[in-house]
DNA sequence: GCATAACGAATGAAAATTCATATGTCAGGC
DNA sequence: GCCTGACATATGAATTTTCATTCGTTATGC
């Protein structure tokens, strides 16, 4: 069964976006499953291991590194608020700005998380055992930044 | 401004599920916004993408390829059958299946989406002229297997 | 200083997603 | 044939996400 379509040549299956999304979501569900064993959400893991050795992020920081949307962040902070996972605290210096930080209830379930991922992440890797670590993040972190997007200025040239 | 953390060395900067899940959601994130131009969302463009060179696929396929749950995508599929884009068939030989096939209006969308999508691809990688194409997308659909699951039985032995 | 633009976060209604479950169909053992 | 379990899809209520906008606060130009 579902083998209709035994040779599909579908476009996707060489898309390297595509290659990227689904290889992202295989080995992340790998993880998933290990956080719901752990009754913990994966929205919530990430903004724990965010927060995690870069306590006091702001809502838009946290969004953007949990590739959420701000409303989306805003919310899901009202929830780990309510839950004691979290706590709003005001700037310093910019009464716009609200930092989140930890408490007791947050750093007690990203300690033994962490120490779950760095686990799963070493059997992923062990897996591979011909890539280059070193060079596969490299280059993931390089896709990360923004194009350079050519300014005008550089085209008048 | 937001560089309270300057040398922050959070875990996830250096996890790998962290990277691939931010690589991935840059480069998604820039050909996104070219379907919105086009006025098409992500899953339609999914679906759409799927369904070419691999029509007739099953609810349950769809959704496995698009990343998706199965009630998720049934009422994804709802929404596209009601705008006229795909159109809901029996299976031949298993009355439980449902076969998804494009209409006119689908092939037309996906037909320009595509060329969008393999210009976009190549933009990509031309950033990277140092990289392995064809090893990174192998090492990719690696990753998209799932592991061997070590059998009860090899442990035994 | 004051007007205006830019910014960070919150809000509310609408839409999409999830979870658990229901329904209908097929496959296998007896 | 009939029962049981597996499977494919659909459904409905609850939750989450999104989109557009609002509210305060800070930065900039004059």
């Amino acid at each position: 069964m579902e083998h209709a379509n035994p040779k599909s040549d579908r476009f996707v299956d060489d898309y390297l976006l595509y290659l990227l999304a689904r290889g992202s979501h295989a080995v992340s569900t790998e993880f998933h499953s290990k956080l719901r064993k752990e009754g913990v959400s994966v929205p919530v893991w990430r903004v724990l291991a965010t927060l995690s050795g870069s306590p006091g992020e702001t809502v838009t920081g946290l969004a953007e590194a949990c590739l959420l949307q701000q409303p989306t962040m805003t919310k899901l902070l009202d929830r780990m608020v309510r839950d004691g996972i979290v706590k709003r605290m005001p700037d310093a210096r910019d009464r716009r700005v609200v930092r989140i930080q930890m408490l007791p209830r947050g750093e007690h379930m990203v300690k033994d998380l962490l120490v779950v991922a760095k686990t799963h992440e070493a059997e992923i890797l062990s897996r591979f055992p011909d890539i280059d670590q070193l060079q596969l993040k490299r280059l993931l972190r390089a896709m990360m930044v923004k194009p350079p997007k050519v300014r005008r200025s550089a085209l008048a040239a």
